[in-house]
DNA sequence: CGCCCTATTGAGATTCATCAACTGCGGTGG
DNA sequence: CCACCGCAGTTGATGAATCTCAATAGGGCG
Protein backbone atom coordinates (compact mmCIF):
# COMPACT_ATOMS: atom_id res chain seq x y z
CA UNK A 1 0.00 0.00 0.00
CA UNK A 2 1.28 3.41 -0.97
CA UNK A 3 1.19 6.31 1.55
CA UNK A 4 -1.53 7.91 -0.18
CA UNK A 5 -3.81 4.93 -0.27
CA UNK A 6 -2.93 4.50 3.49
CA UNK A 7 -5.68 6.66 5.53
CA UNK A 8 -4.24 10.18 6.46
CA UNK A 9 -3.55 9.22 10.02
CA UNK A 10 -1.64 5.86 9.45
CA UNK A 11 1.40 7.27 9.86
CA UNK A 12 2.04 5.80 13.40
CA UNK A 13 5.62 5.33 13.09
CA UNK A 14 6.61 8.96 12.17
CA UNK A 15 4.17 11.60 13.46
CA UNK A 16 7.07 14.02 14.85
CA UNK A 17 6.84 17.39 13.91
CA UNK A 18 9.41 18.92 12.32
CA UNK A 19 12.29 21.42 13.22
CA UNK A 20 11.58 24.73 11.90
CA UNK A 21 15.12 24.85 10.39
CA UNK A 22 13.43 22.72 7.16
CA UNK A 23 11.36 25.27 6.13
CA UNK A 24 14.01 26.89 4.30
CA UNK A 25 16.71 23.70 3.84
CA UNK A 26 18.75 24.44 1.32
CA UNK A 27 21.45 27.41 2.52
CA UNK A 28 20.66 30.20 0.07
CA UNK A 29 19.62 34.02 0.78
CA UNK A 30 16.44 34.09 -1.37
CA UNK A 31 12.97 32.23 -0.54
CA UNK A 32 12.22 29.72 -2.96
CA UNK A 33 8.71 29.71 -4.63
CA UNK A 34 8.54 26.97 -2.42
CA UNK A 35 9.31 27.94 0.82
CA UNK A 36 7.13 30.71 0.23
CA UNK A 37 4.26 28.20 -0.92
CA UNK A 38 4.58 26.12 2.57
CA UNK A 39 4.94 28.84 4.76
CA UNK A 40 1.69 29.94 4.20
CA UNK A 41 0.33 26.67 5.64
CA UNK A 42 1.52 27.59 8.80
CA UNK A 43 1.82 23.97 9.66
CA UNK A 44 4.68 21.97 9.94
CA UNK A 45 3.11 18.92 8.20
CA UNK A 46 4.01 15.59 9.18
CA UNK A 47 7.02 13.57 8.72
CA UNK A 48 7.02 10.73 6.36
CA UNK A 49 10.22 8.30 6.35
CA UNK A 50 10.57 5.93 2.91
CA UNK A 51 12.94 3.58 2.21
CA UNK A 52 14.65 3.49 -0.45
CA UNK A 53 12.65 1.89 -3.98
CA UNK A 54 9.40 2.14 -2.00
CA UNK A 55 6.56 3.97 -3.51
CA UNK A 56 4.87 7.12 -2.11
CA UNK A 57 2.28 6.97 -4.61
CA UNK A 58 0.97 5.26 -7.88
CA UNK A 59 -0.26 6.35 -10.88
CA UNK A 60 -4.36 6.28 -10.46
CA UNK A 61 -3.90 6.13 -6.32
CA UNK A 62 -5.82 9.22 -4.97
CA UNK A 63 -4.36 12.15 -4.25
CA UNK A 64 -4.59 12.96 -0.59
CA UNK A 65 -1.56 14.95 0.24
CA UNK A 66 1.19 17.03 -1.15
CA UNK A 67 4.69 16.12 -0.20
CA UNK A 68 7.96 18.15 0.52
CA UNK A 69 11.26 16.94 0.61
CA UNK A 70 13.53 16.84 3.46
CA UNK A 71 16.31 14.97 2.67
CA UNK A 72 16.83 12.39 0.28
CA UNK A 73 16.14 12.16 -3.39
CA UNK A 74 12.81 10.64 -5.05
CA UNK A 75 11.62 9.79 -8.63
CA UNK A 76 8.15 10.74 -10.63
CA UNK A 77 7.83 8.53 -13.00
CA UNK A 78 4.85 6.73 -15.43
CA UNK A 79 4.95 2.45 -16.53
CA UNK A 80 3.60 1.21 -19.39
CA UNK A 81 2.07 -2.20 -18.32
CA UNK A 82 4.70 -4.39 -20.29
CA UNK A 83 7.46 -2.90 -17.65
CA UNK A 84 8.48 0.10 -19.79
CA UNK A 85 8.86 3.35 -17.61
CA UNK A 86 9.78 6.80 -18.38
CA UNK A 87 11.40 8.99 -15.48
CA UNK A 88 9.88 12.58 -15.77
CA UNK A 89 11.62 14.18 -12.79
CA UNK A 90 14.17 13.50 -10.38
CA UNK A 91 13.78 15.78 -6.77
CA UNK A 92 15.78 16.77 -3.62
CA UNK A 93 15.76 18.36 -0.58
CA UNK A 94 13.67 21.33 -0.62
CA UNK A 95 11.29 20.50 -3.91
CA UNK A 96 7.43 19.74 -3.70
CA UNK A 97 5.51 17.19 -5.77
CA UNK A 98 2.32 15.42 -5.38
CA UNK A 99 0.30 18.89 -5.70
CA UNK A 100 -2.49 18.40 -7.83
CA UNK A 101 -6.25 20.15 -7.97
CA UNK A 102 -6.92 16.33 -9.59
CA UNK A 103 -8.14 13.84 -7.56
CA UNK A 104 -5.82 11.14 -9.12
CA UNK A 105 -2.40 10.65 -8.86
CA UNK A 106 -1.01 10.73 -13.14
CA UNK A 107 2.49 9.14 -12.11
CA UNK A 108 3.94 7.54 -9.38
CA UNK A 109 6.28 8.19 -6.85
CA UNK A 110 8.94 6.66 -5.52
CA UNK A 111 11.90 7.07 -3.32
CA UNK A 112 15.75 6.79 -4.86
CA UNK A 113 17.47 7.00 -1.85
CA UNK A 114 15.97 6.72 2.05
CA UNK A 115 13.76 10.01 2.10
CA UNK A 116 12.25 11.87 4.68
CA UNK A 117 9.11 14.27 3.17
CA UNK A 118 6.86 16.74 4.80
CA UNK A 119 3.75 15.56 3.96
CA UNK A 120 0.66 18.25 4.13
CA UNK A 121 -2.90 16.96 3.48
CA UNK A 122 -4.67 18.73 0.35
CA UNK A 123 -7.06 20.38 2.41
CA UNK A 124 -4.41 22.57 4.24
CA UNK A 125 -3.07 23.38 0.83
CA UNK A 126 -6.66 24.67 -0.23
CA UNK A 127 -7.15 26.32 2.86
CA UNK A 128 -3.65 28.27 2.61
CA UNK A 129 -4.87 29.18 -1.26
CA UNK A 130 -8.00 30.62 -0.10
CA UNK A 131 -6.76 32.54 3.13
CA UNK A 132 -3.03 33.49 1.65
CA UNK A 133 -2.92 36.11 -0.81
CA UNK A 134 -0.43 35.21 -3.02
CA UNK A 135 -0.42 31.33 -2.84
CA UNK A 136 -2.29 30.68 -6.06
CA UNK A 137 0.99 32.77 -7.91
CA UNK A 138 3.48 30.91 -6.19
CA UNK A 139 2.00 27.83 -7.19
CA UNK A 140 1.25 29.18 -10.86
CA UNK A 141 5.18 30.59 -10.97
CA UNK A 142 5.90 26.70 -9.35
CA UNK A 143 4.07 24.37 -11.86
CA UNK A 144 4.97 27.02 -15.22
CA UNK A 145 8.52 25.94 -14.40
CA UNK A 146 7.65 22.74 -13.82
CA UNK A 147 6.01 23.08 -17.70
CA UNK A 148 9.28 24.50 -18.81
CA UNK A 149 11.60 21.95 -17.38
CA UNK A 150 9.31 19.35 -19.12
CA UNK A 151 9.81 21.53 -22.57
CA UNK A 152 13.51 20.85 -22.54
CA UNK A 153 12.93 17.56 -21.72
CA UNK A 154 11.00 16.95 -24.98
CA UNK A 155 13.41 18.26 -26.56
CA UNK A 156 15.86 15.96 -25.03
CA UNK A 157 14.03 13.00 -26.09
CA UNK A 158 12.44 14.18 -29.16
CA UNK A 159 15.89 15.72 -31.28
CA UNK A 160 18.64 14.62 -29.23
CA UNK A 161 21.45 11.93 -29.64
CA UNK A 162 22.50 9.16 -26.83
CA UNK A 163 25.41 11.80 -25.96
CA UNK A 164 23.91 14.80 -26.75
CA UNK A 165 21.08 13.89 -23.76
CA UNK A 166 23.96 12.68 -21.17
CA UNK A 167 25.51 15.90 -21.76
CA UNK A 168 22.25 18.10 -21.19
CA UNK A 169 21.40 15.91 -18.29
CA UNK A 170 24.88 16.60 -16.37
CA UNK A 171 24.19 20.28 -17.01
CA UNK A 172 20.89 20.13 -16.13
CA UNK A 173 21.59 18.49 -12.74
CA UNK A 174 25.01 21.10 -12.25
CA UNK A 175 22.61 23.82 -12.50
CA UNK A 176 20.08 22.67 -10.07
CA UNK A 177 22.95 22.10 -7.81
CA UNK A 178 24.80 25.51 -8.30
CA UNK A 179 27.78 23.33 -8.93
CA UNK A 180 30.64 24.83 -11.78
CA UNK A 181 33.51 23.32 -13.06
CA UNK A 182 36.00 20.96 -10.99
CA UNK A 183 32.80 20.52 -8.49
CA UNK A 184 31.97 16.90 -8.12
CA UNK A 185 28.19 16.51 -8.39
CA UNK A 186 26.21 14.32 -6.50
CA UNK A 187 24.40 11.30 -8.85
CA UNK A 188 21.79 10.13 -6.15
CA UNK A 189 20.14 7.86 -9.21
CA UNK A 190 21.44 4.85 -10.39
CA UNK A 191 22.31 4.21 -13.63
CA UNK A 192 18.70 2.65 -14.99
CA UNK A 193 16.91 5.59 -13.40
CA UNK A 194 19.16 7.97 -15.72
CA UNK A 195 18.75 5.58 -18.82
CA UNK A 196 14.61 6.06 -17.88
CA UNK A 197 14.90 9.43 -17.81
CA UNK A 198 16.61 9.88 -20.96
CA UNK A 199 14.66 7.54 -23.12
CA UNK A 200 17.96 5.11 -23.24
CA UNK A 201 19.01 1.80 -21.50
CA UNK A 202 21.21 1.35 -19.22
CA UNK A 203 24.15 0.28 -21.68
CA UNK A 204 24.13 2.98 -23.65
CA UNK A 205 24.09 5.53 -20.69
CA UNK A 206 27.23 3.29 -19.19
CA UNK A 207 29.06 3.43 -22.75
CA UNK A 208 28.52 7.22 -23.15
CA UNK A 209 29.76 7.87 -19.92
CA UNK A 210 32.59 5.69 -20.16
CA UNK A 211 33.51 7.65 -23.02
CA UNK A 212 32.91 10.90 -21.64
CA UNK A 213 35.52 9.72 -19.14
CA UNK A 214 38.04 8.60 -21.49
CA UNK A 215 38.11 11.60 -23.16
CA UNK A 216 38.62 13.68 -19.61
CA UNK A 217 35.23 15.34 -19.80
CA UNK A 218 34.00 13.43 -16.84
CA UNK A 219 35.99 11.89 -13.79
CA UNK A 220 33.95 8.99 -11.95
CA UNK A 221 35.46 9.11 -8.46
CA UNK A 222 32.68 6.23 -7.36
CA UNK A 223 29.16 4.95 -8.76
CA UNK A 224 27.59 8.23 -6.86
CA UNK A 225 29.54 10.98 -8.18
CA UNK A 226 30.92 12.54 -11.15
CA UNK A 227 33.17 15.30 -11.46
CA UNK A 228 32.94 18.25 -13.98
CA UNK A 229 36.49 18.64 -15.63
CA UNK A 230 35.36 20.16 -18.78
CA UNK A 231 31.96 22.01 -18.90
CA UNK A 232 32.48 24.20 -21.72
CA UNK A 233 32.84 20.46 -23.54
CA UNK A 234 29.52 19.55 -21.86
CA UNK A 235 28.11 22.31 -23.19
CA UNK A 236 29.51 21.64 -27.05
CA UNK A 237 28.00 18.45 -26.52
CA UNK A 238 24.69 19.11 -25.40
CA UNK A 239 24.64 22.15 -28.36
CA UNK A 240 25.40 19.36 -31.00
CA UNK A 241 28.92 20.63 -31.86
CA UNK A 242 30.58 17.39 -32.16
CA UNK A 243 30.54 16.65 -35.62
CA UNK B 1 9.20 40.59 -37.17
CA UNK B 2 6.75 38.33 -35.36
CA UNK B 3 3.80 39.70 -34.10
CA UNK B 4 4.82 39.97 -30.02
CA UNK B 5 7.86 41.63 -31.09
CA UNK B 6 5.98 44.46 -32.86
CA UNK B 7 4.45 47.56 -31.36
CA UNK B 8 1.62 46.30 -29.45
CA UNK B 9 -0.65 48.63 -31.39
CA UNK B 10 0.57 47.94 -34.82
CA UNK B 11 -2.00 46.08 -36.12
CA UNK B 12 -3.18 47.98 -39.24
CA UNK B 13 -4.27 45.86 -40.95
CA UNK B 14 -6.90 43.96 -38.73
CA UNK B 15 -8.26 45.88 -35.50
CA UNK B 16 -11.97 44.72 -36.06
CA UNK B 17 -14.06 43.99 -32.92
CA UNK B 18 -14.58 39.94 -32.41
CA UNK B 19 -18.32 38.88 -32.78
CA UNK B 20 -19.43 37.39 -29.62
CA UNK B 21 -20.02 34.30 -30.36
CA UNK B 22 -16.44 33.32 -30.58
CA UNK B 23 -16.72 33.42 -27.20
CA UNK B 24 -17.85 30.00 -27.15
CA UNK B 25 -16.18 28.66 -30.92
CA UNK B 26 -16.66 25.14 -30.84
CA UNK B 27 -20.28 23.65 -30.27
CA UNK B 28 -20.63 22.15 -26.84
CA UNK B 29 -22.91 22.69 -24.04
CA UNK B 30 -20.09 23.27 -21.18
CA UNK B 31 -18.04 26.42 -21.37
CA UNK B 32 -14.62 25.48 -21.06
CA UNK B 33 -11.45 26.57 -18.94
CA UNK B 34 -10.59 28.68 -21.36
CA UNK B 35 -14.09 30.63 -21.78
CA UNK B 36 -14.17 31.17 -18.42
CA UNK B 37 -11.03 32.56 -18.08
CA UNK B 38 -11.70 34.81 -21.73
CA UNK B 39 -15.06 35.68 -20.60
CA UNK B 40 -13.96 37.25 -17.31
CA UNK B 41 -11.68 39.68 -19.34
CA UNK B 42 -14.97 41.38 -20.74
CA UNK B 43 -13.52 42.32 -23.79
CA UNK B 44 -13.03 40.99 -27.08
CA UNK B 45 -9.43 41.23 -27.99
CA UNK B 46 -7.90 42.32 -31.03
CA UNK B 47 -8.42 40.16 -34.33
CA UNK B 48 -5.28 39.09 -36.12
CA UNK B 49 -5.02 37.06 -38.77
CA UNK B 50 -1.74 35.21 -39.58
CA UNK B 51 -0.80 33.24 -42.71
CA UNK B 52 0.22 30.04 -43.16
CA UNK B 53 3.76 29.13 -41.94
CA UNK B 54 4.01 32.66 -40.50
CA UNK B 55 6.00 32.89 -37.16
CA UNK B 56 3.26 34.78 -34.38
CA UNK B 57 6.42 34.52 -31.86
CA UNK B 58 10.34 33.49 -31.58
CA UNK B 59 11.13 31.74 -28.92
CA UNK B 60 13.34 34.45 -26.46
CA UNK B 61 10.77 37.36 -28.05
CA UNK B 62 8.91 39.87 -25.73
CA UNK B 63 5.99 38.48 -24.37
CA UNK B 64 3.47 40.87 -24.72
CA UNK B 65 -0.18 39.31 -25.35
CA UNK B 66 -1.73 36.03 -24.74
CA UNK B 67 -3.78 34.23 -27.58
CA UNK B 68 -6.97 32.62 -28.49
CA UNK B 69 -7.40 30.89 -31.90
CA UNK B 70 -10.49 32.17 -33.65
CA UNK B 71 -9.75 29.70 -36.60
CA UNK B 72 -6.79 27.83 -37.68
CA UNK B 73 -4.25 25.73 -36.46
CA UNK B 74 -0.78 26.84 -34.58
CA UNK B 75 2.39 24.71 -33.73
CA UNK B 76 4.30 25.70 -30.62
CA UNK B 77 8.00 24.73 -31.20
CA UNK B 78 11.60 24.80 -30.01
CA UNK B 79 14.37 25.14 -32.46
CA UNK B 80 18.14 23.75 -32.15
CA UNK B 81 20.89 25.74 -33.68
CA UNK B 82 21.32 23.14 -36.36
CA UNK B 83 17.86 23.21 -37.52
CA UNK B 84 16.33 20.42 -35.49
CA UNK B 85 12.99 21.28 -34.60
CA UNK B 86 10.51 19.94 -31.95
CA UNK B 87 6.98 20.41 -31.95
CA UNK B 88 5.79 20.52 -28.48
CA UNK B 89 2.07 21.09 -28.99
CA UNK B 90 -0.73 21.66 -32.24
CA UNK B 91 -3.18 24.17 -31.41
CA UNK B 92 -6.80 24.65 -32.50
CA UNK B 93 -10.00 26.55 -32.38
CA UNK B 94 -11.10 27.89 -29.11
CA UNK B 95 -7.28 26.89 -27.74
CA UNK B 96 -4.96 29.28 -25.74
CA UNK B 97 -1.69 30.18 -26.05
CA UNK B 98 0.82 32.48 -24.74
CA UNK B 99 -0.20 33.01 -21.30
CA UNK B 100 3.01 33.20 -19.42
CA UNK B 101 3.74 35.48 -16.28
CA UNK B 102 7.42 35.25 -17.42
CA UNK B 103 8.43 38.23 -19.90
CA UNK B 104 10.09 36.18 -22.51
CA UNK B 105 8.57 33.72 -24.54
CA UNK B 106 10.24 29.82 -24.28
CA UNK B 107 9.09 28.61 -27.37
CA UNK B 108 8.22 29.70 -31.03
CA UNK B 109 4.17 29.79 -32.56
CA UNK B 110 4.06 29.49 -35.91
CA UNK B 111 0.52 29.12 -38.09
CA UNK B 112 0.02 25.46 -39.27
CA UNK B 113 -3.01 27.01 -41.74
CA UNK B 114 -3.83 30.46 -42.69
CA UNK B 115 -5.07 31.73 -38.52
CA UNK B 116 -7.63 34.20 -37.20
CA UNK B 117 -6.07 35.09 -33.61
CA UNK B 118 -7.49 36.87 -30.89
CA UNK B 119 -5.11 38.91 -29.44
CA UNK B 120 -4.56 39.75 -25.02
CA UNK B 121 -2.28 42.50 -24.35
CA UNK B 122 -0.50 40.59 -20.58
CA UNK B 123 -2.26 43.64 -18.77
CA UNK B 124 -5.27 42.81 -19.18
CA UNK B 125 -4.78 39.01 -17.96
CA UNK B 126 -3.25 40.50 -15.27
CA UNK B 127 -6.45 42.84 -13.99
CA UNK B 128 -8.50 40.01 -14.99
CA UNK B 129 -6.39 37.76 -12.14
CA UNK B 130 -6.26 40.50 -9.62
CA UNK B 131 -10.44 41.71 -10.11
CA UNK B 132 -11.94 38.69 -11.50
CA UNK B 133 -11.82 35.63 -8.04
CA UNK B 134 -11.62 31.75 -9.96
CA UNK B 135 -9.73 33.53 -12.95
CA UNK B 136 -6.46 32.54 -11.11
CA UNK B 137 -7.83 29.32 -10.57
CA UNK B 138 -8.79 28.34 -14.31
CA UNK B 139 -5.44 29.53 -15.47
CA UNK B 140 -4.04 27.16 -12.84
CA UNK B 141 -6.04 24.48 -14.65
CA UNK B 142 -5.16 25.21 -17.82
CA UNK B 143 -1.35 25.26 -17.25
CA UNK B 144 -2.19 21.94 -14.94
CA UNK B 145 -3.56 20.21 -17.61
CA UNK B 146 -0.94 21.09 -20.59
CA UNK B 147 1.65 19.65 -18.13
CA UNK B 148 -0.11 16.22 -17.92
CA UNK B 149 -0.18 16.48 -21.72
CA UNK B 150 3.33 16.95 -21.34
CA UNK B 151 4.36 14.23 -19.34
CA UNK B 152 2.28 11.60 -22.01
CA UNK B 153 4.61 13.21 -24.63
CA UNK B 154 7.44 12.73 -23.01
CA UNK B 155 6.35 9.06 -22.61
CA UNK B 156 5.51 8.81 -26.07
CA UNK B 157 9.13 10.25 -26.97
CA UNK B 158 11.08 8.40 -24.36
CA UNK B 159 9.67 4.71 -24.34
CA UNK B 160 7.32 4.13 -27.48
CA UNK B 161 8.37 2.71 -30.95
CA UNK B 162 7.34 4.54 -34.03
CA UNK B 163 4.36 2.60 -34.65
CA UNK B 164 2.96 3.38 -31.11
CA UNK B 165 3.49 6.81 -31.37
CA UNK B 166 1.65 7.63 -34.50
CA UNK B 167 -1.34 5.31 -32.84
CA UNK B 168 -1.11 7.33 -29.63
CA UNK B 169 -0.87 10.75 -31.63
CA UNK B 170 -3.76 9.86 -33.68
CA UNK B 171 -6.10 8.79 -30.68
CA UNK B 172 -4.62 11.80 -29.67
CA UNK B 173 -6.11 14.08 -32.02
CA UNK B 174 -9.31 11.64 -32.01
CA UNK B 175 -9.87 12.47 -28.50
CA UNK B 176 -9.48 16.30 -28.99
CA UNK B 177 -11.72 16.59 -31.86
CA UNK B 178 -14.55 14.06 -29.92
CA UNK B 179 -14.09 11.90 -33.13
CA UNK B 180 -14.59 7.88 -32.93
CA UNK B 181 -14.60 4.74 -35.30
CA UNK B 182 -15.27 5.33 -38.80
CA UNK B 183 -15.39 9.21 -38.54
CA UNK B 184 -13.18 11.15 -40.89
CA UNK B 185 -10.00 13.27 -38.62
CA UNK B 186 -8.79 16.42 -39.68
CA UNK B 187 -5.12 16.22 -39.97
CA UNK B 188 -4.41 20.25 -40.52
CA UNK B 189 -0.60 19.25 -40.07
CA UNK B 190 1.91 18.28 -42.59
CA UNK B 191 3.77 14.90 -42.41
CA UNK B 192 6.96 17.12 -40.96
CA UNK B 193 5.20 18.49 -38.28
CA UNK B 194 3.91 15.15 -36.96
CA UNK B 195 7.63 14.07 -37.22
CA UNK B 196 8.83 16.66 -35.29
CA UNK B 197 6.32 16.35 -32.73
CA UNK B 198 6.69 12.46 -32.23
CA UNK B 199 10.46 12.94 -32.70
CA UNK B 200 10.87 11.07 -36.21
CA UNK B 201 11.87 11.63 -39.49
CA UNK B 202 9.39 12.17 -41.98
CA UNK B 203 10.12 9.14 -44.45
CA UNK B 204 9.06 7.46 -41.03
CA UNK B 205 5.92 9.00 -40.45
CA UNK B 206 4.70 8.02 -44.21
CA UNK B 207 6.15 4.66 -43.95
CA UNK B 208 4.15 4.05 -40.43
CA UNK B 209 1.09 5.93 -41.67
CA UNK B 210 1.21 3.67 -45.42
CA UNK B 211 1.57 0.51 -43.41
CA UNK B 212 -1.31 0.97 -41.47
CA UNK B 213 -3.31 1.79 -44.48
CA UNK B 214 -2.30 -1.56 -45.75
CA UNK B 215 -3.40 -3.38 -42.72
CA UNK B 216 -7.01 -1.26 -42.97
CA UNK B 217 -6.65 0.25 -39.96
CA UNK B 218 -6.90 3.77 -41.29
CA UNK B 219 -7.80 5.23 -44.83
CA UNK B 220 -6.40 8.14 -46.09
CA UNK B 221 -8.83 10.10 -48.68
CA UNK B 222 -6.55 12.87 -49.00
CA UNK B 223 -3.30 14.37 -47.63
CA UNK B 224 -4.87 16.17 -44.63
CA UNK B 225 -7.82 13.52 -43.87
CA UNK B 226 -7.53 10.50 -42.05
CA UNK B 227 -10.17 8.33 -41.62
CA UNK B 228 -10.34 6.15 -38.61
CA UNK B 229 -11.09 2.47 -39.68
CA UNK B 230 -10.42 0.74 -36.41
CA UNK B 231 -9.94 2.32 -33.19
CA UNK B 232 -9.09 -0.38 -30.70
CA UNK B 233 -6.37 -1.66 -33.27
CA UNK B 234 -5.01 1.88 -32.63
CA UNK B 235 -5.21 1.20 -29.00
CA UNK B 236 -3.71 -1.87 -29.09
CA UNK B 237 -1.09 -0.10 -31.04
CA UNK B 238 -0.36 2.29 -29.18
CA UNK B 239 -0.32 -0.09 -26.09
CA UNK B 240 1.80 -1.98 -27.33
CA UNK B 241 0.20 -5.12 -27.94
CA UNK B 242 2.16 -5.56 -31.07
CA UNK B 243 4.02 -8.60 -31.00
C1' DC C 1 -0.66 22.44 -68.66
C1' DG C 2 3.24 22.65 -66.06
C1' DC C 3 5.63 23.83 -61.94
C1' DC C 4 6.63 23.44 -57.16
C1' DC C 5 6.07 21.66 -52.89
C1' DT C 6 5.00 17.80 -50.19
C1' DA C 7 4.56 13.10 -49.74
C1' DT C 8 5.94 8.43 -50.74
C1' DT C 9 8.93 4.58 -51.59
C1' DG C 10 13.44 2.27 -51.83
C1' DA C 11 18.39 1.07 -50.59
C1' DG C 12 21.99 1.46 -47.64
C1' DA C 13 24.15 3.46 -43.35
C1' DT C 14 23.96 4.42 -38.48
C1' DT C 15 22.65 4.52 -33.93
C1' DC C 16 21.06 2.38 -30.28
C1' DA C 17 18.92 -1.89 -28.24
C1' DT C 18 19.52 -6.59 -27.05
C1' DC C 19 21.80 -10.47 -25.33
C1' DA C 20 25.56 -12.18 -22.87
C1' DA C 21 29.68 -12.29 -20.16
C1' DC C 22 32.37 -10.30 -16.75
C1' DT C 23 33.79 -6.87 -13.06
C1' DG C 24 33.76 -4.58 -8.73
C1' DC C 25 31.93 -3.08 -4.63
C1' DG C 26 29.31 -3.54 -0.30
C1' DG C 27 27.40 -6.34 2.91
C1' DT C 28 27.17 -10.59 5.61
C1' DG C 29 28.50 -14.41 7.96
C1' DG C 30 31.85 -17.80 9.10
C1' DC D 1 39.49 -10.61 9.23
C1' DC D 2 38.54 -12.69 5.25
C1' DA D 3 35.63 -15.11 1.95
C1' DC D 4 31.55 -15.33 -0.37
C1' DC D 5 27.39 -13.60 -2.30
C1' DG D 6 24.50 -10.54 -4.76
C1' DC D 7 23.47 -6.55 -7.05
C1' DA D 8 24.72 -2.71 -10.00
C1' DG D 9 27.59 -1.39 -13.39
C1' DT D 10 30.57 -2.15 -17.43
C1' DT D 11 32.08 -3.97 -21.80
C1' DG D 12 31.62 -6.68 -26.07
C1' DA D 13 29.22 -8.76 -30.13
C1' DT D 14 25.32 -8.76 -32.82
C1' DG D 15 20.98 -7.22 -34.71
C1' DA D 16 16.96 -4.36 -35.33
C1' DA D 17 14.78 0.04 -35.75
C1' DT D 18 15.16 4.19 -37.60
C1' DC D 19 17.72 7.69 -40.20
C1' DT D 20 19.85 9.33 -44.42
C1' DC D 21 20.22 9.90 -49.10
C1' DA D 22 18.09 9.43 -53.41
C1' DA D 23 14.56 8.84 -56.77
C1' DT D 24 9.64 8.99 -57.88
C1' DA D 25 4.80 10.30 -57.37
C1' DG D 26 0.95 13.29 -56.58
C1' DG D 27 -1.78 17.39 -55.88
C1' DG D 28 -2.82 22.25 -55.86
C1' DC D 29 -2.19 26.62 -57.95
C1' DG D 30 -0.80 29.92 -61.35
Amino acid sequence: MTLDAAHAHDYSHNTDIVPAHWRTPRPQVKATVEDKIFDALNTAGTKVRVRRNETIFNDGDTASHTYRIASGTVRLCRHLADGRRQVADFLSEGDVFGLTDEDQRTCSAEAISDVTLLAYPQTQIERAKREAPGVNREILSLITRKFLQSQNHLMMLGRQSAKERIASFLLMLAERSGSSEGDTLPLPMGRLDIADFLGLTIETVCRVISEMKRERIVGLPDLHSIVLNNIDALQALADGDDE
